[in-house]
DNA sequence: GCCGTTTTCGGCCCGACTGTTTTCAGTCG
C-alpha cells in the first residue's frame, strides 16, 4: 500500500515535533509545520502526484523535504525522515494526535511517566489522570489534567473517522443556517468564507461572517447559539461563537462591523498559505496585515476597508477569485495583472455526457428521465447543444447486431425530439482491461460523439493502464476520456497512469480530458486540470446527470475548472455550435 | 527549510484562547 496523504501529514508533523524537541531552528520546524498542512489540504494523492513527477508543484514543499519524501516514496526504511522520528519515543506522536495535545505537552508526559508502550499510551495517561498523577507536573494544573481526558475521549470517539464533507453537503448546510440567521434584521449580511467559498472539493467545517453592528453583538450571537441543530455550543464570546451541528460538524460564526468586512473576508478566505504569502509581500512594503485592516508598522495607522477588492487595491494586488487563493504564484501574477481570466459558469453552453432513460440494456446504471426532459432541461439552462451518452449496452445482455440496432432506434429516438437545443446521439463506453472498446464497431455509424470511461478493473500496474487508456483513445470515434482518474471521493483511489503521456496523446488526436462535475468525482482532480491546461490539452466539462435536475450540477465542474486555473478558451463546451462540430469533426 | 517586483542571503504572519503564572508558554486556526 502507498502511503496516504493523511500518512505523509502525520509523518511531516513528527520530524516537526521532534525537531521541537530537540531543539533545531525554529523556522526549519515551521518549514516542516507548513509542508505537512501542504499535504493536509492537497486535493489529490501526494504519492500520484510524486509519481509523476510534479512534486514540485505544492506550494510550501521546498527541494529539501521534496528529495526526503522522493527517498521515502522509493524505500521508506531507513529514509531521512523515518530516521529523525525515531529520535523521539514513539508514544509522543500518538498522544499529539488529540486534540489540544502539542508536541511539548506530550513529551513531557511521555518522558516524566516514561511511558513507552504507543499503543497502551491512551490508556496509560487516562490511568495516570485518574489517580491525580498529572496535576503534579510543573505547568500541569488541575485543569489542563481535565483538558487531556476530555482531548483523548474525543479522539477515541470520532477523531479518527473524521470525515469531511463534499461540497454541495455543505453548501446546503451553510445555507441553511444563513437563512436562519438571517430572520434577525440585525444581521445586514451573511456569507461562508474559507474552504467554502475557495470551493474546495471538501470541506472540513463551516466559517460564516456576519456584518453587524457592535451594539447588536450579544443578541446575533445569541440566534447562532440557539440554532435548533446546534448539539453543542464550542465557544462563545462578544464577536464570535463556534457550534457543533448534527453530524458532528462545526460552523463558525465571526462578527465585524461594516466598515471592517473587506479584512475579515480576506482574512477567513484563506487559505494559509496565501494568507502567509499576501502578509510576507505587506510586511516588506511595511505593512501589517489582520482581520481587522492593514496597519502601517512605522506609524501604527490603521486602514479600514470595507470591501475585500478595496483591501487587495491598496496593497496594489489585483483581486484574487478564491478559488486560486493556494499560496502558490496567484500574488505574483497579481502584482504584473497577470492573473487568468478565469472560466465562468455563464459561460457554459451545453455539455456532453447525460444519461437518459432510454433502455438501452446498459453495462451499468440507466438514467431516470427521458430524452426529451433532458432535452428541456437543456433549454431552460440555456444551453445549445446537448449530447446524450448513455452507457453502451452491456455486452452479456446482447449480441453484436442488438447492440448496433439499439445504437440506431436510440439515434433515431434523439432526431424525433423538437427542441431549440442541438441534440447529439452519445454514448460513454466502457474501457475494457486491455484497451478495446465495449462496442460493436458496427454502431459507431450511429453515433455522433463518443466518451470512454473506465468502470472496471481500476487496479492495474502504471504501464499497463497508460497502455490501456491510450489503445481506447487511439479509437477513431473517440472525442472524451470520461473521469479519468476513476477516482471517487472517500472511496476510491485514483487509478495510476502516466498522465503526461495521456496528455500528450489526447492533444494530438483532439481528445478532450472530462472534468466530471459529479460531486463526488470532481474528476480530473484540479491539479491534473491545470497541468492539461499547461500541456495545451482542451477540457469539457460534464455533469454525468442520471436525471435533469442533476444536470444544475455543471456549477461544481466549473469550481473544478477554475481551482484549475482554466480560461474560457480552455473549455470547449463554453463555445459556440460550429465551433464544436468542427471539433468533433476532428478540426 | 523556504522563498524572492528593491534581497539567491537573510529574513521569516498574526491573533485568540487557555492555563498557570505575575509576563509567558503552548496550541490552534
Amino acid at each position: 500500500m502507498h502511503p496516504t496523504n493523511k500518512d505523509i501529514v502525520i509523518l511531516l508533523k513528527s520530524v516537526a515535533a521532534a525537531y521541537t524537541l530537540t531543539g533545531v531552528n525554529q523556522f526549519r520546524i515551521i518549514a516542516y509545520q507548513k509542508a505537512a498542512d501542504a499535504v493536509e489540504h492537497l486535493t489529490q494523492e501526494i504519492y500520484d502526484v510524486w509519481q509523476n513527477g510534479h512534486l514540485d508543484e505544492i506550494p510550501g514543499l521546498g527541494p529539501i523535504i521534496r528529495q526526503h519524501l522522493d527517498e521515502y516514496f522509493t524505500n521508506p526504511v531507513g529514509s531521512y525522515l523515518e530516521k529523525q522520528t525515531q529520535k523521539i519515543p514513539a508514544p509522543v506522536y500518538k498522544l499529539m494526535q488529540s486534540p489540544g495535545i502539542g508536541p511539548k505537552r506530550a513529551f513531557r508526559i511521555v518522558q516524566e511517566f516514561k511511558l513507552d508502550n504507543p499503543k497502551t499510551i491512551f490508556e496509560d495517561v487516562k490511568s495516570l489522570a485518574a489517580k491525580n498523577k498529572i496535576v503534579e507536573l510543573e505547568g500541569f494544573g488541575e485543569k489542563s489534567q481535565k483538558e487531556i481526558l476530555k482531548a483523548i475521549n474525543l479522539y477515541e470517539e470520532r477523531g479518527q473517522k473524521e470525515e469531511r464533507m463534499v461540497l454541495p453537503v455543505a453548501g446546503q448546510m451553510a445555507e441553511d443556517i444563513i437563512m436562519y440567521m438571517k430572520q434577525l434584521p440585525e444581521v445586514s449580511e451573511i456569507q461562508p468564507l474559507g474552504s467554502l467559498r475557495r470551493k474546495a472539493p471538501t470541506i472540513g467545517d463551516i466559517d460564516l461572517v456576519a456584518v453587524v453592528e457592535q451594539r447588536n453583538a450579544e443578541k446575533v450571537i445569541n440566534h447562532f447559539t440557539a440554532y435548533s441543530r446546534a448539539i453543542s455550543v464550542q465557544g462563545k464570546g462578544d464577536v464570535k461563537a463556534s457550534i457543533m451541528v448534527t453530524g458532528g460538524k462545526r460552523i463558525d460564526l465571526d462578527i465585524i462591523p461594516r466598515k471592517r468586512y473587506g479584512s475579515m473576508l480576506q482574512y477567513f478566505t484563506g487559505n494559509k498559505l496565501h494568507n502567509i504569502k499576501l502578509r510576507e509581500y505587506a510586511l516588506r512594503k511595511g505593512y501589517s496585515l489582520n482581520e481587522f485592516g492593514i496597519k502601517e508598522v512605522k506609524t501604527g495607522k490603521m486602514h479600514t476597508f470595507e470591501t475585500e477588492e478595496a483591501f487587495y487595491e491598496f496593497l496594489h494586488v489585483d483581486w484574487i477569485p478564491p478559488e486560486i487563493r493556494e499560496g502558490g504564484e496567484e500574488i505574483k501574477l497579481a502584482l504584473q495583472h497577470a492573473l487568468p481570466n478565469l472560466v465562468e459558469p455563464k459561460d457554459m453552453k451545453g455539455e456532453f455526457h447525460v444519461h437518459s432513460d432510454f433502455d438501452i440494456v446498459p453495462s451499468h446504471d440507466i438514467g431516470m428521465d427521458s430524452i426529451e426532459k433532458m432535452a428541456k432541461k437543456a433549454e431552460e439552462l440555456g444551453y445549445i447543444y446537448l449530447a446524450l451518452s448513455e452507457h453502451n449496452p452491456a455486452m452479456s445482455r446482447v449480441d453484436e447486431s442488438q447492440a448496433v440496432d439499439l445504437i440506431r432506434r436510440k439515434a433515431e429516438a434523439v432526431a424525433k425530439i423538437k427542441t431549440p437545443v442541438k441534440l447529439l446521439n452519445s454514448l460513454e463506453i466502457d474501457i475494457q482491461p486491455n484497451g478495446d472498446l465495449a462496442l460493436a464497431e458496427d454502431a459507431f455509424k450511429y453515433l455522433d460523439i463518443a466518451i470512454v470511461s473506465i468502470h472496471s478493473s481500476f487496479k492495474m500496474s502504471r504501464d499497463d493502464m497508460t497502455k490501456r487508456i491510450l489503445k481506447a483513445l487511439a479509437h477513431p470515434g473517440v472525442k472524451i476520456l470520461g473521469h479519468p482518474t476513476g477516482r471517487q471521493i472517500g472511496k476510491r483511489e485514483e487509478i495510476e497512469a502516466d498522465w503526461q503521456t495521456v496528455f500528450d496523446f489526447a492533444k494530438k488526436h483532439h481528445i478532450a480530458l472530462e472534468i466530471n462535475a459529479w460531486h463526488e468525482r470532481l474528476d480530473l482532480p484540479e491539479g491534473l486540470v491545470r497541468r492539461a491546461i499547461q500541456n495545451g490539452n482542451k477540457l469539457v466539462i460534464n455533469t454525468d446527470a442520471h436525471a435533469a435536475s442533476q444536470m444544475d450540477g455543471l456549477l461544481y465542474g466549473v469550481y473544478v475548472a477554475r481551482r484549475g486555473w482554466a480560461e474560457k478558451s480552455d473549455i470547449i463546451n463554453t463555445q459556440p455550435l460550429d465551433r464544436v462540430m468542427s471539433w468533433i469533426k476532428g478540426k
